[in-house]
DNA sequence: GACGAATTAGACAAGAGTGTCTAAATTTAT
DNA sequence: ATAAATTTAGACACTCTTGTCTAATTCGTC
């Protein structure tokens, strides 16, 4: 059936092709239309793929649209996982690498393509399929809150900064850090790298005015003189 | 026409009880089916009316869509008006009249009826309606805001905050009241008083720290002893 | 109680979308 | 080249929805 000369359980080539760009136009036409109002001739002729071949590949469209979402929260939540892998844990410049930080969460994980797409799913279509997004949210603000919040309480702990509770902090960082493209993204709109890096240097700013070190000692003064390694 | 012996223009009475019904039910049904999913019969049920009275009132699909959309839009920014009309110019216990204010501003215009579901339409359908909700934004952020920093600035000028721009300290203000109410909104759930005041009381203390005055003189010394009044 | 306006239920045509089926064409690997 | 699998276009039945129409009923008012 499935086990032929070829080295693994990969099925045919031509049919993965089919299938990427079966996912990405469902994405687009699921996200700009809501689940009702897309159709699955407009998610064919954007494919590239005959009707016929997504009733081959997926069931029908409510199977079709599952496995979208799923495919969504996987890809975001690994990206997200990434991104926060790059926590600067042992800051040079505590403002520059935060603001750094803040941009990259924002424009790998919030401002990019699956991003906007799994938010918009979710606002739209999540109170109907509720295990669907249970699942969503198990595995992604779930897990990725706490894991940011680890970070900051590292960071305090190390004598970075002054935060009373790690889980509050994280949340805020993240809510100063895009408090500026909120309207943006309300219209569907993607701001671009200035935006976002305004949004993340206000953000971070406010954020550091609130939890830095008042007075460390003498090693954390920063942003008058840089003191190279 | 419609100058009967009535006192003004006003039309019949059980008139305007359907039509009221009418925008609410589609309201409900837009908001939780988005425009395409919705349909009429749908709305007519839940107004309990019947589906030519719809017709009737609103012409078709599309009209009654933007009547809805328009109807939200005006109510939500006569309640943010309203609301920021409350805001504390001089305060007595700054961190206990802003967090009141984080409330009401969270409670009257995002928790809401309305402010949920205008949320929701402008996401789900505010790419289709461009000019619709260009009005929206015009009307609503495009006022909104201003107002806000406004107040934020005059608290400033009165010596009560360090704030350096108060159009960024006005984002970031209400992006820190409802930081913690992001996951539940993002499933179209509502907060509960409780959510809403910790959310609120974690956001403005933060953002006391950051904008707070350091030692203001004698008077701004709190949360180690009460001096009653 | 009678009048006119508004509402109602139901039927209706027209259109759009889903999911199935078939036979031809194309691809993939042997 | 040949055989198997996949894709394709098109037709199809079926369902759902919109928006109109009609005739009967109800409502508000005088």
């Amino acid at each position: 059936m499935k086990a032929n000369a070829s080295p693994d359980t990969i099925p045919p080539r031509g049919h993965e092709a089919k299938r990427i760009s079966i996912m990405e136009a469902a994405g687009e036409v699921f996200c700009r239309e809501s689940f009702a109002g897309a159709n699955i001739d407009m998610i064919a002729a954007e494919a590239g793929v005959s009707r016929q071949t997504i009733y081959n590949h997926h069931g029908d469209k409510e199977k079709l649209f599952v496995a979208i979402v799923r495919d969504l929260t996987e890809r975001c939540n690994a990206g997200i996982f990434a991104t926060i892998s790059t926590f600067p844990d042992q800051p040079k410049d505590l403002e520059a690498d935060l603001i750094a930080f803040a941009v990259r969460m924002n424009r790998n994980c919030v401002c990019n393509r699956d991003g906007k797409f799994l938010r918009k799913l979710i606002q739209t279509e999540g109170e109907r399929y509720p295990e669907l997004f249970a699942e969503w949210r198990e595995q992604g603000p779930g897990r990725t809150w706490p894991a940011i919040a680890a970070r900051f309480a590292r960071l305090a702990h190390a004598g970075f900064l002054d935060i009373d509770d790690p889980d509050v902090a994280a949340r805020q960082f993240l809510a100063l850090a895009n408090a500026e493209l909120q309207t943006t993204f309300m219209l569907g709109g993607t701001p671009d790298d200035d935006e976002v890096l305004q949004s993340a240097t206000h953000g971070v700013r406010t954020f550091l005015r609130a939890f830095g070190k008042r007075q460390p000692a003498a090693d954390a003064q920063k942003h008058s003189a840089l003191a190279g390694a």
